[in-house]
DNA sequence: CATGAATGAGCCTTCATTCAT
DNA sequence: AATGAATGAAGGCTCATTCAT
């Protein structure tokens, strides 16, 4: 698990994406698009106080100007990078649902994927406490997200028939989980000396008893 | 437990020592605590990247150059607030565990003291952890934490003769309850509309579990 | 108390929505132009000390952040400025060798060029020393220009078949007339009583014989 | 004669005496003799603008206020560091005059001097042009030195009963040594790949012919 | 005479943002 | 739609100087 890490650090698919030759002039959407993959790779690598907007405009390989003709401001870009980032998320987490299997089966693929979504966006989740605390913007979002985990907990729970439980226990299940992963894609296992494997059969264990 | 959330913004003892008048020459380790004071009052309020430290200096009451007599930059005074908040927490636990009592008990009065810990310092930690991402003195520190807490729980079980457990298992019990207290902290619970009675019991149960 | 956090952390773009900026738009060289003639302006007058990149960007009619935006500091534009004074003066001196005549003919016109030159940039020259001790780059180009000046003068004596001379006395020719047309640019002469007259013939004589 | 420069960076006297424990009550004569040898210090090792007066209060064991006490500013100090170097000059060059032996081994005798002074004096010396531009007080004693040199050399002639000569002619002689000796004690010769030696002998020459 | 904490003007630099082309 | 030169407020930091002790 360890060594596939590093190649968690900087999403793969938007890295190809920016290197083939941009249209003069493109769909907005497209623009968008690629302004967007270019935030989330700089934020990913440096932090949202680490970049500035002409840069990821450079990045994209746009002009500063195009930046501000499709986002008010910087923020509203990190916003937007972490939307994409979340609805990715929930789309890969639906199709490994989807996909059956045992419920220890389904909540290995789960954490599976949660790491690597963890790892992919460390940099950008770094920066997302401190933009939760300032911005409101991004705090709406951000709750809305975890309610929108909460009613999928119970959504699934109520669909194979499993006994109901209190959404607070579940909020709590959520915690843990998410810190824990941002541990594990930040190295602060490593950094501690323990076993990843260890913590990760407890995540798979915890995740499959919430699944029953 | 939500109208008493104002009062721990700002420690309140270092607030008072704000309002007494400077004197014309003071000891530099005053001095310097006052600044630690200033800078942590204010990263409370409005995070790392909301002020400056030209702000903190004032807001102590020093001028401009004060400041960077007693620190290096922004980060060093963000590491001795960072500092200065550990060594607060790590004695009231301390005082915690030696005031005894059943293990409830002790677990009641340890989850009370976190989140007022985690209320007061809520601003400074919504920053802490993109500057673990940026700051590799941060980090350093910061897991130096983490390994401390993590001896202390070992200890502490050897003491009251109690089976040994898995490090591994301490630092997601850690992941757990450090998360729970920040959302405690931030109000998500609130904004969730969830009981911040029953999560409260659940980590009063973790934690007394885990000191057995 | 929370939604209230958000007024502190106010975008500085939205703190300012008074100011009607106009922006000219002029080609990168054109505006390096401006700006190198506006620091060497400013150097003339007041040293090198005596200026600030701000107050040289408000001279060449620019803001703050075009300054940066060429130069990355305060020496760099020092150096560009220097550049920009050597080579023209090493195209007007070519151009006077080039016009002919006696070699008394041309040694007069050489040195009048010389005070000329000396005079406009005397600031300059009056920064330049502590700066070719205290910065490398400067350094560099300071002996790039030596060695050229003593090319040039071998060269102009093997062209016009007179014998060599060891470029050891070259040097301290070159160190002769520099010293004294400094003097004499900056009224040296004038305050001590001298004949300027007299100081320059003697100029005159000593480079009309370096290049026979 | 390359290899004794090496000894010149700093003068070893002053370091010595900064060496000695300093009484904490001394005579004011004696601090002020501590901050201009810590000054002259500071100023040849790295300029004038390279160090600022709590560092040089702090070389010679003073604390910040002592400074002030006895200086007015920054330029005051320069300047008595300036006058320093120049008395010791001048004595020093007396008392050579005054050993006697053929004009060349006077000469031979003053160059080595010159050049010792020089490279002592290099960081100082560097920074003086720049000040002599900007300062008027520093101009004025800049002045005094020359009209005092040239003072000596007509003086000299008369004694020895030597045609007199123009007084134009011996600046361009001052204007000369002076600039070599700049550049011997910087280092100019070496970078350009000249020999030392031949300069040396060159300016021996001069100086003898010029007390003829 | 000496101390050194404190001052604050001012220079250096960045970066979010605008707008003429 | 795209460009990129230009903006300038704001924050970082230094250092000459003062003054209470």
């Amino acid at each position: 698990m360890t060594e596939s890490l590093s190649r968690w650090i900087v999403p793969r698919s938007l890295n190809q994406e920016l290197k083939t030759p941009r249209p003069r002039r493109g769909s907005p959407e497209h623009t968008r698009e690629r302004l967007v993959a270019a935030a989330a790779k700089l934020f990913n690598r440096v932090g949202y106080h680490g970049t500035d907007s002409n840069r990821i405009a450079r990045e994209a390989n746009y002009s500063t100007g195009t930046f501000y003709k499709h986002f008010k401001d910087k923020r509203e870009i990190f916003l937007a990078a972490y939307e994409t980032w979340v609805a990715s998320e929930w789309k890969a987490v639906a199709s490994e649902l989807a996909a059956g299997g045992t419920a220890e089966d389904i909540a290995r693929r789960l954490v599976d994927l949660s790491i690597d979504f963890h790892t992919r966006w460390r940099g950008l989740r770094s920066s997302l406490l401190e933009l939760v605390f300032t911005d409101p913007a991004v705090r709406r979002f951000y709750r809305k997200q975890r309610r929108r985990q909460l009613d999928l907990m119970a959504e699934l729970r109520a669909k194979i028939g499993a006994p109901p439980r209190r959404r607070e226990h579940d909020a709590i299940h959520l915690f843990t989980t998410e810190r824990t992963f941002d541990a594990i894609a930040r190295g602060e296992l490593r950094d501690l000396g323990l076993d990843q494997k260890v913590v990760l059969e407890a995540m798979v264990e915890k995740v499959a008893s919430a699944l029953v």
